[in-house]
DNA sequence: TCCATTGCGGAGCGATTCGCTCCGCTATAG
DNA sequence: CTATAGCGGAGCGAATCGCTCCGCAATGGA
């Protein structure tokens, strides 16, 4: 029992150092890549063998949800660490531009593509309840324009997180012009965020429905 | 001279036909399918056979060049109109909720991936420099933030342009949600546009280069 | 020193999808 | 009935995909 456990501890040591690789190429191929980011092109970045991430993974669909699973996990942490903020709106604000920084969306392709598993729910839910305190709070303060819902924020969250001129310029190898580009897209940020403040033009519509999100993941129209 | 003209008119009429539709049909295939878009989905939307699509246009990234052509017409015909408004911040939004109304962003996927024709070139310079009117208009009456430039519009348009949920929401058929998630994006939209008034707090870094558009499309580092 | 075991890299398979060619066909005009 | 302009789409060669499978290197106990 005791030697079993202590023949195989040398290659274990590769073993995780393999998997982190994987994990972090995977999400630098599928942020560059989009949907169509191949098992090759991850192996290779991770400068590991198409085999070894086989091993680990039965298919490409249980790497990205494993994926998926520690990005949410990420956003719970962010979420946390901006809820320390003492000022409201500095905590919303924070935990926006975190979450930009960190580009998390790039794996947004992977949302509809793969099947959600019991974990990425349980996430979900808690990263949702999360913000609704934030925006909770925002809004009591008075610093956040009160017709503006958790799920606004999710939207929002969703459309920035996207930068294409980023990720066009980064395709074409274009380096010289990415600092340039990555300065418009804080201007753009600031200027949304300003947006977000009080009192603004009433927004139109009514308040978008929470099914807005969950929806897109799994078939809950039957409900 | 006169027989040969008639002579070609009825089946001259058909081919018309199919031109237009299939434009129409490679905007929304393009739409829908984003880079992917392939000539036989194309060629099917539009009611006609790959090989009409070939005799109109040489190849397919012919067909795309000609699609952006026509987008870039629209552009200055937007202009145009919204230039004629007498108010300029009213000149300025019209601008903005029309472009991203006429998801004409929706063959983005397009920039880079086809050579960029002379005639591209003169029509996109032509349509910098009327927005770089209804801008400046703006600003000297005061209505828009003063560190606002037009590239900055630019950036602002491209980020908004796409519409990564409701893309999804179609491709997945959940045709339930779809009135849902535009009106959360027209929501989106009124938040950005109040981050456009003055004030606002002081926009970070210095005015965004003008290059960061062209760049991408052409290599002009050698100027 | 030798062998069993563990984990490795990557050639290559079958399947799919792509842009595009080419040909048989129909509809019209004389 | 013949000539012809224009049509639709089968199918080709190439590329790319996810994934399997096998030969090999490194390790450690006997």
């Amino acid at each position: 029992m005791d030697t079993a456990r202590r023949r195989r501890a040398p290659r274990q040591a590769e073993a995780e150092r393999n998997d982190r690789e994987l994990l972090r190429a995977a999400r630098e191929v599928l942020a560059e890549d989009g949907a169509h980011a191949s098992v090759a092109a991850i192996a290779a970045r991770a400068g590991v063998g198409i085999g070894s991430l086989y091993r680990r993974y039965r298919t490409k669909e249980e790497l990205f949800q494993r994926l998926a699973e520690l990005s949410l996990d990420q956003w719970t942490d962010t979420l946390e660490q901006a809820a320390a903020c003492d000022d409201p709106w500095e905590a919303l604000t924070a935990f926006i531009t975190a979450s930009l920084e960190a580009d998390r969306g790039s794996l947004a392709p992977i949302a509809g593509a793969v099947e959600v598993t019991p974990a990425m729910w349980e996430k979900h839910r808690r990263a949702d309840r999360q913000l609704a305190g934030l925006v909770e709070r925002a809004t009591a303060a008075g610093v956040l324009r009160p017709d503006v819902t958790a799920t606004d924020i999710w939207v929002l969250l969703e459309q920035l997180t996207a930068a294409p001129m980023i990720e066009q310029l980064r395709r074409q190898g274009r380096t010289d012009l990415l600092p340039a580009a990555v300065e418009a897209r804080q201007r753009t940020i600031a200027i949304v965020l300003d947006g977000l403040r009080p009192p603004g033009s009433p927004l139109p519509g009514g308040p978008p429905a929470e099914t807005l999100f969950t929806g897109r993941w799994a078939d809950d129209r039957h409900r």
